[in-house]
DNA sequence: AACTCATATGTAACCGGTTACAAAAACGTA
DNA sequence: TACGTTTTTGTAACCGGTTACATATGAGTT
């Protein structure tokens, strides 16, 4: 059908005997155009599996129908969630995704975002509200709209965030373990030197212990990367260190699978002998044994309102707006009363 | 700093007291212009925060930097490792990944590979190898190399696939039960209209019962979509249907912890009463319990592979060399001889 | 001083479209 | 038939860079 050689426009356009702005409006604009001109062009553009040329169109429109996405990993299947509801709104608005990813490095990502930038994309979904505020001067330099994923940012920042509220979910799985009666609770988090949304929830660990214990113990906690097995590291760890330990609270499902595993391995019973309380309630969390006890995030929700409301502000100029998603605690089989209140 | 303004070359050339060339080399090629030059135009275009045009770039220069990649999903995590993998080569090499998801459509893969190509990509990735003949037309017709991955392409298609072999694979699993003395074996696999890889898993299930039982029943075999539950309820039809059933190929991993799970609930268990091989070897399947005997495929490997192989052929104008990669069965706990044979 | 040659910089055509505006064609009406 | 309107099409400037080629500058040689 289509040759070798790459056609344009004038090609196009000297082929079927118009000029180059009626083949523009036929591929944009077809009902300006006399059907049976239409139809001409139409049938010469099939001819060679013509296709227009997007970069030129950016250019000359400046409009490049692409989005950015900073995510800090993509194998960690809770991004995976949201990931895929950008990619399938902005699909369907004939919208092109270009992909970052981070991999939790502040430095890689500010590469990133000035990578997209330059792209001159329409708009920009970031992950964690956490970055230099030249970072933030740089982005509205370009005027483009942006919304914060993942964390809750303060409305008077004016930095819009379509999230839900880790502190407040900790809390709740905090809370969870304190009304089942534990005392002794451990931490198993990720790095917050380099991830907001992890720092937030030890905040949240931090605050409860201090609530029941009137002092929270650093010593309880253990900072790892999002892996099955830095869970089992960890939970290893904290065993190791204290035996009557009767709950740890891991921040985020990966790791509380880890956890679970070591526990099992070690012969501890969960929850008998020891409750596990995730984060995140990746699918995975209702086919463990026993099932996770864990705070279920709407990531994919979260991930359509993001794109849906960048979209909005793309659309009308404005700045995006956020909006706070609801999260819950879902009670399974991994947490009980502790022993000593049997 | 930089002004709500948009910065172009001319205006930073003019403030430099340059022309536009020299700041094109002063960005470019910092070595063909004289450093008291080049300091002079770095400071202005540092002091207003000034990004190059990324698009314009491509115009002019005929290079988008960037490739497309298309996967069928990015909640399935077996296709974010090697999308992980293929991001980073690409971010290393100064590109940027264009991701399309076609959720197992071949008509929305065909609308995202058009995309694809009109936005003048400088490669592209595919999973699979099965489309419509027109489609590699047009892609050669654009002159872009692309490689397939997740499957395996014959040499003398003229398209190069960097993967593994999935009936290989699927032989392996089913060998395994066959050498462990199973002759009663169902199969749950993805849909095989819509996946060649999961045909090939299929064709390697039907071989090896008619080696083993001289034919093969169809009855034993369900096809689901990726997702614990389907697995789960696709075990659940087979355990009705069939009681004397005493193995289970799960064609990947999430089938196969779904039906984990669901013989579990029904007091069966897993590897006494029945056997189950997954494929794919995702990290969670240390973590099951038992933990999950499975093929493990390199998915980052490939994806790494196939990037740079991509890359490769970028830089070369050649087309793109394929490779073949090894696989292994891994056996764990949830494999072992049938009741019978004890 | 005159001439070569290498190096640094500038000029302008070009990449492939969009779109404001002008021109032409078609239509309705007095 | 002539004229004002509306509809359809064409012309050309423009988007923001790259790059081939031309020109200017300066060092080295005789």
């Amino acid at each position: 059908m289509q040759s070798r050689k790459r056609h344009t426009i004038r090609e196009i356009a000297h082929e079927a005997g118009v000029s180059i702005a009626t083949v523009s409006r036929v591929m944009n604009n077809p009902a300006s155009v006399l059907p049976s001109t239409r139809l001409a062009v139409e049938r010469v553009i099939e001819r060679h599996g013509y296709l227009s040329h997007a970069i030129a169109v950016s250019l000359a429109s400046s409009r490049s129908l692409s989005i950015g996405l900073v995510i800090p990993s993509i194998t960690n299947s809770i991004y995976a969630s949201s990931t895929q509801a950008i990619q399938g709104i902005a699909q369907s608005a004939g919208y092109t995704v270009l992909l970052g990813v981070s991999e939790f490095s502040p430095a890689l990502e500010e590469k990133l975002i000035r990578q997209l930038l330059a792209r001159r994309v329409d708009g920009l979904i970031l992950t964690g509200g956490e970055r230099h505020p030249t970072l933030y001067d740089l982005i509205d330099g370009h005027g483009i709209p942006f919304v914060v994923t993942w964390k809750l940012v303060e409305e008077s920042s004016r930095r819009p965030s379509v999230s839900f509220d880790n502190y407040k979910g900790g809390c709740m799985a905090m809370q969870h373990l304190k009304d089942l009666g534990h005392r002794k609770i451990a931490l198993i988090c990720g790095r917050t030197e380099v991830n907001d949304r992890a720092r937030e929830r030890r905040r949240a660990y931090v605050d409860t212990m201090i609530e029941i214990n009137g002092i929270a113990d650093l010593a309880a906690i253990r900072e790892a990367d999002f892996e099955f097995d830095q869970g089992r590291v960890a939970m290893r760890e904290l065993l190791l260190q204290d035996k009557s330990l009767t709950a740890v609270f891991c921040a985020n499902d990966i790791q509380a699978i880890g956890a679970l595993s070591e526990c099992e391995d070690q012969g501890l019973r969960v929850p008998e002998d020891i409750s596990i309380v995730g984060f995140d309630d990746l699918p995975v969390a209702q086919y463990t044994k026993p099932r996770l006890t864990t705070i279920r995030v709407p990531a994919q929700k979260m991930g359509e309102l993001a794109a849906t409301r960048l979209f909005d502000a793309i659309r009308t100029g404005a700045q995006a707006i956020g909006e706070q998603l609801p999260i819950d605690l879902i009670v399974r089989g991994s947490t009980s009363r502790p022993r000593s209140l049997e």
